[in-house]
DNA sequence: GTTAGGG
DNA sequence: CCCTAAC
């Protein structure tokens, strides 16, 4: 077959399914993997390399473009650069896989760049190239068309950074369709120089348009020496930002998309070590973010298929059958209380209480006794104390934390103003239905909250003689 | 580690 | 009760 049809087929293929070389600049997206490809002319054909060694530049361009060099005017002015190593090396083009963090998603469809020729039949397809291998691509055609930072990028991340030992197996799956492409196009195309590729040992090797068999190997190959001089080069400082911006963009898309999709509702949590954005490491897939960003409801009241059930749905659902629940806890709660004037904080009140692993705490009601008890701590140590409140008088009671004296408190203040601002009996009647605290508990905690400070600066004995060594109330909390 | 404050 | 910033 006439190798200047083969190339005029080549090349109109090419244009028709490669796009402008301009996307070639464009930023990278995650979401896309694009690949490039190597194609390598066998020694024999040396002659014919220079020949059509201007292909790669007439890419998506058509014919009546290309000058009489076949030289595209157009992309070479573009890229300012001449084809002078082009054949060198026996690279034509280059088509790789590209690792995530350094995606160079040329905004190209299948067979992008060089990789698709129709009827005729080349299929690179978007394919991987495990290579055995490195080649020496510095007087490659890639520096010419991309320039040196493309090249870099190439080089560094994925291209050529391929080390002979790095079978990824990411890529065996299309390095097989490839393969097969290749050899499904193998008989009827011997005229066009095809790499040829042994699966087993992951090399290249050049498709020998005489002798187009897969037992050519690289030995048979003239430019072998160059071809196998390794190159590792590290990633330009450019790259290294651009792929950190891009991983910190993606963990903070992922964060506020955990975010949205967390649902609010009191039986639930997010797991906490999924938020915290760590640069450093490995990123989690999205969706695995996603399901464990999740709040989970806490398992006591749920079956156990339905706490690892993440579907927001299910968490709604899960969440009505919580709230029921607690419902009823706290009415067997209050039932124990009615019996027990002091419920044993350490004893568990509930017979279904399970803390543990990322489960919500239980929610406890706050009995009459621990709310004096909390008041008594506060009029010991002052407030803000939480911790010592809680070593001294809560240190029986496991489930109360300082947090929970500290919103205990908070909870107790707003209570009191709002009886203090509640005028009329029916007022204090409808807070006292929501607030089943004695009248007298909360008028005690309007006068602490007027008579300690909020912070104490200085040592909490000061306040050791309750309700009346306020000469030095430092920063009070205004009990409006 | 503790606390305050928002949720 | 959880979470997080501030201390």
């Amino acid at each position: 077959m006439n190798h200047q049809v083969e190339e005029d087929s080549f090349y109109h293929s090419l244009g028709e399914e490669a796009s402008d070389v301009d996307c070639l600049l464009v930023e990278p997206r995650s979401d896309q993997v694009s690949v490039s490809g190597v194609w390598c002319y066998e020694e024999d054909n040396r002659a014919k390399c220079i020949k059509t060694e201007n292909a790669p530049y007439n890419l998506g361009v058509p014919d009546s473009n290309r000058n009489m060099e076949g030289v595209d005017v157009t992309i070479r002015n573009a890229f300012d650069v001449l084809p002078h190593e082009v054949g060198v090396n026996n690279l034509l083009t280059t088509n790789v896989s590209h690792s995530d963090d350094y995606l160079l998603d040329i905004g190209f469809d299948h067979g992008a760049f060089i990789g698709y020729v129709s009827n005729e039949g080349l299929h690179t397809r978007n394919t991987q190239f495990p290579m055995k291998g490195s080649f020496d691509v510095q007087n490659s055609l890639t520096e010419n068309i991309l320039g040196i930072e493309y090249q870099n990028y190439l080089l560094s991340n994925c291209i050529f950074g391929t080390s002979t030992n790095s079978s990824e197996p990411k890529g065996l799956d299309r390095f097989e369709d490839f393969s097969n492409s290749f050899v499904d196009q193998e008989n009827n195309n011997q005229d066009i120089l095809l790499p040829q590729f042994s699966q087993n040992e992951m090399e290249v090797t050049p498709f020998c348009k005489d002798g187009p068999t897969s037992t050519s190997s690289v030995e048979d190959h003239g430019g072998v020496g160059e071809l196998t001089h390794k190159r590792s080069r590290k990633p330009t400082k450019r790259y290294i930002d651009e792929s950190s911006m891009l991983s910190l963009n993606n963990s903070k898309k992922r964060r506020e998309a955990s975010c949205g999709s967390r649902v609010k509702l009191s039986g639930v949590r997010r797991v906490k070590s999924q938020i915290e954005v760590k640069p450093k490491e490995k990123m989690l897939p999205a969706a695995v973010s996603f399901d464990k960003a999740i709040q989970v409801p806490f398992s006591s009241h749920v079956p156990t298929e339905c706490q690892k059930s993440n579907s927001p749905a299910k968490v709604s659902k899960n969440a009505l059958c919580i709230s029921r629940k607690s419902f009823e806890r706290v009415q067997i709660e209050k039932h124990i209380e009615n019996y027990s004037s002091e419920p044993e904080d350490d004893s568990e009140t509930m017979t279904r209480s399970v803390t543990g692993g990322n489960q919500r705490k239980h929610h406890r009601v706050w009995t009459v006794s621990e709310v004096k008890k909390l008041l008594d701590g506060v009029a010991h140590f002052g407030v803000g104390k939480w911790t010592h409140i809680k070593k001294s008088l809560f240190s029986s009671s496991a489930h109360r934390t300082p947090v929970d004296l500290k919103d205990k408190w908070r909870n107790l203040l707003k209570a009191s103003h709002a009886l203090k601002g509640s005028k009329t009996e029916d007022d204090q009647k409808r807070s006292q239905s929501w607030r089943p605290l004695p009248k007298s508990v909360l008028c005690r905690v309007r006068e602490l909250a007027s008579i300690y400070p909020y912070r104490q600066e200085s040592s909490p004995k000061i306040s050791k003689s309750k309700f009346q060594n306020n000469s030095s109330p430092g920063r009070v909390k205004s009990p409006v």
